[in-house]
DNA sequence: CAAAAAAGTTAGGCTGTACTAATTTGGCTC
DNA sequence: GAGCCAAATTAGTACAGCCTAACTTTTTTG
């Protein structure tokens, strides 16, 4: 319960939790010890240990038994990391050549030793996005992020012509797959027709392609 | 005395110590624990410490109350750190746009956290470049480097015209003030006059300057 | 060349972050 | 509602790196 408002510089192990926490909870229900554990491929006694220390330093709200919930000062540090790791998987895409497959490894390591100033730098030279390579949101350096709502491929009406507009990246081998196959954001893409009981679905990119049973959530 | 074939991987503080050992080794002395504490603001017991961790890695020699020295396992880490910052300077000097007296602290986090693929990405943008925007030797990735050598500005006959190959960036109010005046790597300068006793020179570099009473060493 | 000063090392401690083993708590089932 | 299983926590340990205080070795100096 410190103010927080001096903010002491985080470690790289207390910037993964707050992602990781941030993540698990996004859903407003609290995440739990052996998520986060599983998460960040720890044991489940060292995450319990460090939601005590970052309870005590007031970025997160602990209940016993229950889980955590990150505070004001938990999300702006999450955030952070978050603006971080998109505008550099932006960057080095944009600018280094990376594939979407190899980049997030690369951001997860950069993201805890880049300056800020290089971070605006990076976030300069791409224009300010609003959106990184996947099509997820870029928070802005105040911590605002714009979580627009989009309709998951598996959704649209048969006939219908949309734009690809966000992947899914929790799936290394599926987003390699998914660059393969052309399905990038900022494509367009007609619905040709679509089975019935979670079947595949057809659909047209330019020449056509015919795939995934139902990993299209989106 | 391991092998060191199968190089675990260096933690950030190894890291460093090894790049300032062989910087203060780099004319044969051995390092002496109370400059490597000095170099990397440390207290001599904690440098004392990390010299017999680091002697049992097999990466230095160290003969107690003597001093130590790299050892070829050793001298390849320091290297390694040394390419990666001096390419991390150029690339951030040549493509995001910074000064030289700022690119230094950004380039001392960086360089532990970049991976061996975006060095090497970085060193193809810019060319594979074999010396950095201050003119210092980059390493190749095989652990050679070229070492030229350069005659100190002070010692040029006056009346001659020369070329500015390297500047000194061990100080960076210094640095500062140089880049200020013109005076970068691949700039020609004419000696107009010099005063007797280590006194200033005076040179020409397009307009004219008169400077530097011997911190032109180079 | 002996004593003082400087440099180096050892002893002992602290913090952050991880682990395994043992214990406690909460929820589910019969 | 008693018992059990899974999840969470506590207890105790380890290791990297740092520190200060105390001691030893080397160098300098009167």
């Amino acid at each position: 319960m410190t103010p927080a408002l001096l903010a002491e510089p985080l470690t790289r192990s207390v910037e993964d939790y707050l992602k990781a926490i941030y993540r698990l909870s996004s859903g407003g229900q609290p995440a739990s010890t052996s998520d986060i554990a599983e998460l960040l491929s720890l044991s489940a006694p060292s995450v319990s240990g460090m939601i005590r220390r970052l309870s005590e330093q007031g970025l997160l709200e602990h209940v016993p038994y229950r889980g955590v919930l990150l505070t004001v000062a938990g999300r702006r540090g999450a955030l952070r990391m978050i603006r971080r790791h998109r505008l550099i998987e932006a960057y080095l895409v944009g600018f280094l050549g990376y594939s979407w497959d190899t980049v997030h490894d690369e951001a997860e390591r950069l993201e805890h030793a880049v300056s800020e100033a290089l971070i605006e730098r990076m976030a300069l030279a791409l224009g300010n996005p609003r959106f990184d390579p996947h099509g997820d949101p870029i928070p802005s350096s105040d911590g605002s992020m714009a979580e627009p709502v989009y309709t998951p491929l598996a959704e649209v009406r048969v006939g219908e012509t949309v734009e690809i507009r966000r992947v899914d990246t929790s799936q290394p081998e599926r987003l390699r797959y998914l660059e393969h196959s052309g399905l990038k954001p900022g494509i367009q893409v007609t619905l040709l027709e679509r089975q019935p009981f979670r079947g595949p679905l057809k659909l047209r990119i330019g020449a056509e392609e015919q795939v995934i049973g139902h990993e299209l959530a989106q």
